[in-house]
DNA sequence: ATAAATAAGTAAAACGTTTTACTATTCAAT
DNA sequence: ATTGAATAGTAAAACGTTTTACTTATTTAT
């Protein structure tokens, strides 16, 4: 069965391609089409089922209603309730999602980019990595609304959703110094965007503030795309050999990890070791005992990157740059 | 700046654009371009960053080089996995993904099979919900490559990846037993798909194999779309009221939330309740004590979807639908 | 009775490719 | 010298829409 085309509308009501075609976008009453037609017509395409083809239309209009959405990999549990959120929200709205996760791979997502370009997506919603600046660039450069988030890079004035990670792990380790911890441990990755660093940032400043020396020896800066067994190695180590007395994950994963290696070992959360973990996750909820998490509010992030983003899609005027930063939130177990 | 058309690359290089086109396409020996004019083009379309607009290519080949994934929630951690997993390999093919959730809504399902198809998706895997049996059947008509995944639907005869939940259930109820559990209960859902209605066959087979009569007290069916809190109030009443012994869950998010449960009460996993999950997840392998958990093959399932999918995709005529089942493992904890 | 305005609708160009069928030139073989 | 094939390339149609500029018939205002 070939699949109709407004042609076969058309001729099946003896009208027009035109008259079809603005009956189809709504436009029929103001390019006064008589009732009478509009009702045939409708008719028509209700029972024949026709649908017209987004491709075509896209090629005529140069937008696909299609927002692309670039993450570091989505299946860390932060992007994909994000992802879903925004999926959702934007669904309501007529628009679908297009994702693909980069890795932190700088050439993966250079391709990605131009494969969403190529696919004319209306907006770019991208938790970026460094290396990108120029990309990113040049779709603002072509005047195409992207919406950066929880990660922004410095030197590009984009539009940004995040949360306050300085905050975040100033309070973190606060609350640590708070309950008598001397020795507190960060780990965290070697990915180099600003929400990364910002964490060491608040990490470094809360120890400065309570007078504690920055030691450089209690810091584990875990390389992306290694093995995870290296990974729980260095944490072994870590935990082990200093005496630390708490430590906080600057991601989920790496806490998840570290929970495993934890486990292996006597040391006892809580007693001999606090933990706090960036991100929350059902993991941390349920452990025994409960792990500290730094909660993003996801909800909020992903409403205002869709609201941000729609309101750039429906306006025909370049729209001044927002950088909206929620406040973390450490729930305490 | 207005973005490069092939024209511009054929102006540029004063051929036409066919050429411009047989070259891009790697025809160009087979038409008989000269060597000559490959290199002129190819260094021009190199330093003018040239890319082909997809959507006019699409419109005019009728295929677009996207699959379309349609799941049931890409924040379940199931899902997420086996989509990065389908992602990754399809990207190495020169594919890309368009994934939507259904959330279990036949109407949203239906509109994004609708969607797809006006995308003009070359392909589409699809976890299916009951009421899509003539979408889906309308898609095969206009032999279109279909996977089904993780659940089939009776009457049609598709490709189908998954595992065997039948065997899977029937070996937890059977290693409970195994451990002198008697109250053997099963947390479900209500969702009415093969994948479901197998782990209760599984479940009932077994306990009739042992000479346990089936009672249907110890059975929860969960509606997917309530609320977590009274699915939370509906466990508490069943490992309360009954002096239930052990419990299977069939999900990973009901395990999850039964988890929860069982963490305010006095029951101790392990000691009075032996507990299994069904897919398994970082949850489980942290908790205290260890959950043991149903583990489907993930790796194994994506590389089987992708490899039906590509076959048929590459292949001009219609291939024999294939059943691949996985088994899955127990894992003790 | 006529000009102007409105109603009802359409023809055709354009979006950016791919591909078919064609032309023109050169070369090799008789 | 002529034919047939190979070489090198191109013109134009087609994919399915949207949209601009137009036509024709009817109504309204004078």
């Amino acid at each position: 069965m070939k699949t109709l085309s407004i042609k076969d509308i058309a001729v099946e009501a003896g009208v027009s391609i035109t008259t079809v075609s603005f009956i189809i976008n709504g436009k029929a009453r103001d390019k006064s089409i008589s009732e009478a037609v509009i009702k045939k017509v409708e008719k028509i395409i209700a029972e024949s089922g026709y649908k017209p083809n987004q491709i075509a239309r896209s090629l005529r209009t140069g937008n696909s209603n299609i927002i692309g959405l670039i993450i570091e990999d989505i299946s860390n549990s932060f992007f994909s309730r994000i992802a879903r959120l925004i999926e959702d929200k934007a669904y309501k709205k007529g628009y679908k999602i297009i994702y693909s996760s980069t890795e932190n791979n700088v050439e993966k997502a250079k391709e990605l980019i131009n494969m969403f370009k190529s696919r004319k997506v209306d907006g770019y919603i991208i938790s970026p990595i460094k290396g990108l600046e120029e990309d990113i660039q040049q779709l603002l450069t072509d005047s195409k609304p992207v919406i950066l988030f929880d990660r922004s890079l410095p030197g590009l004035d984009t539009n940004y959703v995040g949360a306050d990670h300085f905050k975040a792990t100033y309070e973190s380790v606060e609350s640590f110094i708070k309950q008598g911890r001397k020795k507190i441990s960060l780990v965290t990755t070697d990915i180099d965007v600003q929400q990364i660093t910002e964490r060491l940032d608040g990490y470094k400043k809360a120890l400065v503030d309570y007078g504690i020396t920055y030691d450089e020896n209690l810091v584990l800066k875990v390389y992306f795309n290694q093995e995870e067994s290296e990974t729980r190695a260095q944490m072994e180590k870590l935990f082990s050999n200093v005496e630390t007395d708490a430590v906080l994950f600057a991601t989920n994963y790496l806490a998840i990890s570290g929970l495993k290696v934890l486990k292996q070992t006597k040391i006892k959360i809580g007693k001999n070791l606090s933990v706090i973990a960036y991100d929350d996750h059902e993991v941390f909820e349920l452990h025994t005992p409960g792990i500290s998490a730094v909660q993003q509010p996801l909800e909020e992030i992903a409403e205002a990157i869709i609201q941000l983003i729609l309101r750039q899609l429906s306006s025909k005027t370049k729209l001044d740059n927002e950088q909206i930063v929620f406040s973390a939130k450490i729930i305490q177990r």
